[in-house]
DNA sequence: GCAATTATGAACCAATTGGTACAGAATAAA
DNA sequence: TTTATTCTGTACCAATTGGTTCATAATTGC
């Protein structure tokens, strides 16, 4: 009854996802967006409101991926295998033509702190509940024997945050897949969760 | 002989550091710059060329300021010593208004990593001196028996630097003096360098 | 084929961007 | 006071920004 969309909302917003996790949200202009996305500029408009709107739902859209691997990890040999895998992520993660991307919440979070504090927000809460799934993981692990006890899960699963954060920095910083997978490495072996 | 300038110089790269370290390269704009430069827009490019050859200017002197407090401590009293009081100085530098302003070699390389290189590497380069001075220290605290020597220095250089990373992103995550003094000390504890 | 509906492309918009040109103001040496 | 020099304010620039308008193209149900 009416013109079909040319393009696949989906996979439109998926290559919104990656533009704005490479170049971030002030460097991404509209006209990059739309070539990516294959979306005429009016029907960008009528579906996705404007380009803060998009990067919302692509934040989110990263945010719920990156929570759900460790939610739903894909196998499950363990609570402290599921925080290992979650970090080795990270390096398979570099792609091949190496450039660097880092986590998008983090890169969020630093661009917009000071110029779009909502966004910022939204982007440090998704973070935030990362962190709450740490602490669960490492409150099982520690009930099944698998940690022992010395710290409490709440100040482990900070550390083991900051951790994170400081390799998603490296990993944009640098892309040296080798040297990356060491310092998660040695951060795991400090917090016991890696031999 | 000649009109002298309204401005110092000094002065006005200062206050134009402070503004890039809050917004970032692209947020700050030419005519912020020169409200809290106090400086005339023509005067701005005689005497400055460009915003970006300023941005580096800005970005130099943030890194040797930095660098210099691991190199000519203020209080001496021990390698270890020097690392521990620049962590904590991340803390003190939270200031009164509670805007939080990271690091500005962090920030600028996850802002510019896939915009501007050419910065991004500037910001990159500063940081590998800062991890270089971190190696000489540890080598020296190893030497005097301030530090065990389980691992090599290049090593530890490289993992605080990660934990350096992860602090600064948590600084501008979130300004709770409390518990970001709480995950450097953690952080520390983990690696022998604080009790 | 017609009608109803929705997507598309092009033309357009005001606002802002970093940067320039230049006349005139301010100064110190003569 | 004149002169040489340098700084400053204004007016201007082209380019780009995110966003809107609207006629027309494409489709499905009838």
């Amino acid at each position: 009854m009416a013109r079909p969309p040319s393009f696949n909302r989906d996979l439109a917003v998926d290559a919104a996802l990656k533009l704005f996790w490479r170049k971030g949200y002030a460097a991404t202009s509209l006209s990059e967006l739309l070539e990516v996305m294959g979306v005429a500029r009016s029907s960008f408009y009528s579906t996705f409101s404007s380009k803060r709107e998009l990067f919302i739902e692509c934040l989110e859209l990263f945010g719920n991926r990156t929570l759900e691997f460790l939610v739903n990890p894909e196998v499950s040999s363990g609570n402290l295998a599921t925080i290992r895998a979650f970090f080795t992520k990270t390096v398979s993660e570099v792609p091949a033509n190496r450039v660097s991307r880092g986590c998008m919440m983090v890169n969020t979070v630093l661009e917009l702190a000071d110029v779009d504090p909502a966004l910022k927000t939204m982007a440090q809460t998704k973070l935030d509940d990362i962190q709450a799934e740490f602490q669960h993981l490492l409150a099982n692990a520690q009930r099944a024997g698998e940690l022992n006890k010395d710290h409490h899960p709440s100040q482990l699963a900070e550390a083991l945050m900051t951790l994170n954060l400081g390799i998603r920095v490296q990993s944009r910083k640098q892309v040296d897949p080798v040297r990356l997978q060491q310092s998660i490495d040695t951060g795991l072996t400090l917090f016991k969760i890696s031999a």
